[in-house]
RNA sequence: CGGGGUGUAGCGCAGCCUGGUAGCGCAUCUGAUUUGGGAUCAGAGGGUCGAAGGUUCGAAUCCUUUCACCCCGACCA
């Protein structure tokens, strides 16, 4: 295959690297990606709700989505997107597009399986595990259903991309992606068939990927912003893709899986398995008690020791022990991690100052220390133990850890005195709420989120595993330096719901419910004059734009209403003979206590208003 | 992967311990009456009890295997 047979077409609106494309760049055209007509009847359309849930749902939006006949399980994280589900779905992807679009970048369609050569040549299919789905094709030959296309792009752009003029590109799509999860859960909310859109912008110099990687921070701002969800970009760990800088944009919701860590006074904000626990601003205190040993039988917990003993949690030390993968020359692989009794071990910083490491076996335990778990410590420990000790706990004095001895714990430990001095240790702990913030600035706060984005600068990692280079002004060969940027979009819906919901059911943000606007008519068979009023103002509203439903189902009004309630439709209407008695209809917001009485005449300006104000 | 749990009608569940050929609510269908908050009455349809094997005169029920789904998994401090 070779595409040189002609000159990669550079167009002639691309601008000369370096440019700033954030703001209009150029025009585009936003497409309603709902070609579908904006307006319906629930006759010609399909309404699918339940009363319960099934069993094994088990969060709120889980829940509501399958009561409202959004989605419909297929298999083990694997769902199909039914009529009103699939609208909310178009919707997020329409706006994200938009906003992609602005911002600069190019859409394309990259195929969702491929061949596991370009795996191979990345060293990702020996890196990425059983999350990646492996599959042989008819003739024996490897391929994978792709759970992420940094390796497509990459070729697509290596065949594509040759010279410094034709950068920087952006690309992206909108695309079904499957991981293999280990544990798919809550619905699509962590499914292993997911609707994602990723970018994957190329650049000529470090810089410019800092230029790009700035705009699509404030691209995806915009996004969440449009979206009307309550978020917090979050500085990341990159994880196993890779790359230097990083951010997470989370929607935050209390049953959110990550939890977050942010400092009011500065804006400070990062995932807690990145955020830092700094080095306390007080120094170790002096030693004052005398070293003892003290029974303390069946205190196995820091908990239970601290309160046998009548002293502060925080007075305790706990350990930890782990076994490295690859420990350094000279240093024995049974290691002993020291934190602050109250405190929690972070395993991803742990893994960075010690490398991979397992949890240590009871047996492993006792082979080392000759102590039961529970009574475990420090001191005396043999020179075949290694210790790291987290800042917190080396700024400790007089501080109570296990005597390794079963039933006895000592007190009034020292560093220095009873033990080395481990310096000011290192960082292996969460962040707790009223840590201070790495910038000093002030005390941390911790909250939840889910997250639905996540930009990376991925430099030169990919392009030069996979020889996608260029050819600068000089004529000199360069790797490209690579940015990716993913939203997770059928993980917003799930998102949303999360963080938008009552006792009824689903409150969607106007931006992305199904449809705005619903006209739920009193007797429709009925009477002519709810028929025809409904009939008028739906197509009023019709012409005008506006998503907008007619339940003329001719159902009792307590069904119609739950159901639109369940469904989560932003804004009602109700119309009955009793009001168009006084040339009135009833409006009522879904997040109002109580309806309100307007004339037909100004219906339809009343909810044109109501809309762009939302 | 380890631990725990659940599979009985579209959904929610009972029956299983103590074997005797399957039941309830909702939903569905028919008819009537109803129609401003998930109607009422009368009737009807629907399940090889996740699958396979075994024990037994007889298995949803007891035994074995298997599959699917759900929950939990540093807490050795």
């Amino acid at each position: 295959m070779r595409s040189s047979w002609r000159e990669p077409r550079t167009p002639a609106y691309r601008q000369k690297p370096g440019q700033d494309r954030i703001g209009p760049a150029r025009p585009v055209k936003l497409t309603n990606y709902l070609s579908e007509s904006n307006a319906m009847r629930t006759s010609q359309f399909f309404i699918s709700t339940l009363k319960e849930a099934p069993s094994d749902a088990e969060v709120v939006s889980h829940r509501l989505m399958l009561r409202a006949g959004l989605i419909r399980r297929m298999a083990g994280g694997i769902y199909t997107w039914m009529p009103m589900g699939l609208r909310v779905l178009r919707k997020v992807e329409g706006i994200v597009r938009e906003e992609m679009n602005r911002a600069g970048a190019i859409e394309l369609s990259m195929p969702a399986v491929q061949p596991a050569e370009l795996w191979q040549e990345s060293g990702r299919w020996e890196k990425y595990g059983p999350e990646l789905l492996r599959f042989k094709d008819r003739h024996q030959r490897d391929f994978v259903i792709g759970p992420t296309h940094e390796e497509v792009i990459t070729d697509v752009v290596r065949r594509e991309v040759k010279s410094y003029r034709q950068l920087p590109l952006h690309f992206y799509q909108v695309q079904m992606k499957f991981r293999d999860e280990i544990r798919p859960r809550f619905g699509v909310m962590r499914g292993r068939e997911f609707l994602m859109k990723d970018g994957y912008s190329f650049h000529t110099s470090f810089a410019d990927l800092q230029r790009e990687y700035e705009n699509m921070y404030a691209t995806y701002t915009r996004i969440f912003e449009r979206l009307g969800l309550a978020f917090r970009a979050v500085a990341a760990d990159t994880g196993s893709i890779g790359g230097t800088g990083s951010h997470e944009f989370h929607v935050l919701a209390d049953s959110g899986e990550d939890a977050l860590a942010y400092c009011p006074a500065s804006g400070y904000a990062a995932n807690v398995e990145l955020a830092e626990a700094v080095v306390p601003a007080t120094p170790r205190p002096a030693p004052v008690a005398a070293l003892a040993k003290v029974a303390t039988p069946g205190k196995e917990k820091c908990e239970d020791v601290a309160a046998f003993l009548g002293l502060p949690l925080t007075q305790t030390v706990k350990a930890i022990a782990v076994v490295r993968a690859e420990p350094p020359q000279g240093t024995p692989a049974f290691t002993l991690l020291l934190l602050r009794g109250d405190h929690e071990l972070n395993e991803i910083k742990a893994q960075k100052q010690i490398g991979e490491f397992r949890f240590a076996r009871e047996d492993e335990i006792v082979a080392a220390l000759g102590s039961q778990p529970g009574y475990l410590g420090p001191v005396g420990a043999s020179e075949a133990v290694s210790v790291v000790v987290d800042r917190a706990a080396a700024s400790l004095g007089d501080f109570v850890c296990g005597a390794n001895e079963a039933g006895y714990h000592l007190t009034g430990v020292n560093w220095g005195r009873d033990l080395s001095d481990p310096g000011t240790g290192v960082d292996l702990r969460n962040v707790v709420a009223g840590d201070l913030s790495p910038d000093g600035a002030g005390p941390l706060e911790l909250c939840r989120g889910i997250e639905v984005g996540h930009i990376f600068q991925l430099r030169t990692r990919y392009a030069e595993a996979l020889k996608c280079n260029f050819l600068d002004e000089n004529g000199q060969s360069q790797a490209m330096e690579m940015g990716c940027y993913g939203i997770g979009v059928s993980r917003i819906v799930a998102a949303a719901i999360e963080q938008n919901h009552d006792e009824r059911g689903i409150i969607f943000p106007s931006s992305i419910a199904p449809f705005q606007v619903v006209i739920v008519p009193m007797g429709f068979a009925k009477s002519d004059a709810v028929r025809e009023a409904a009939t008028a103002l739906h197509d009023e509203l019709a012409a005008a734009g506006i998503d907008v439903l007619l339940d003329d189902r001719n159902e009792r009004p307590g069904v119609m209403f739950a159901d639109m309630e369940l469904i989560g439709i932003p804004h009602r209407v109700v119309v009955g003979d009793r009001g168009l008695g006084e040339g009135k209809l009833e409006y009522k917001g879904r997040r109002d206590s109580d309806a309100q009485m307007v004339a037909v005449s100004e219906m339809a300006a009343f909810i044109k208003a109501r809309l762009c104000a939302a």
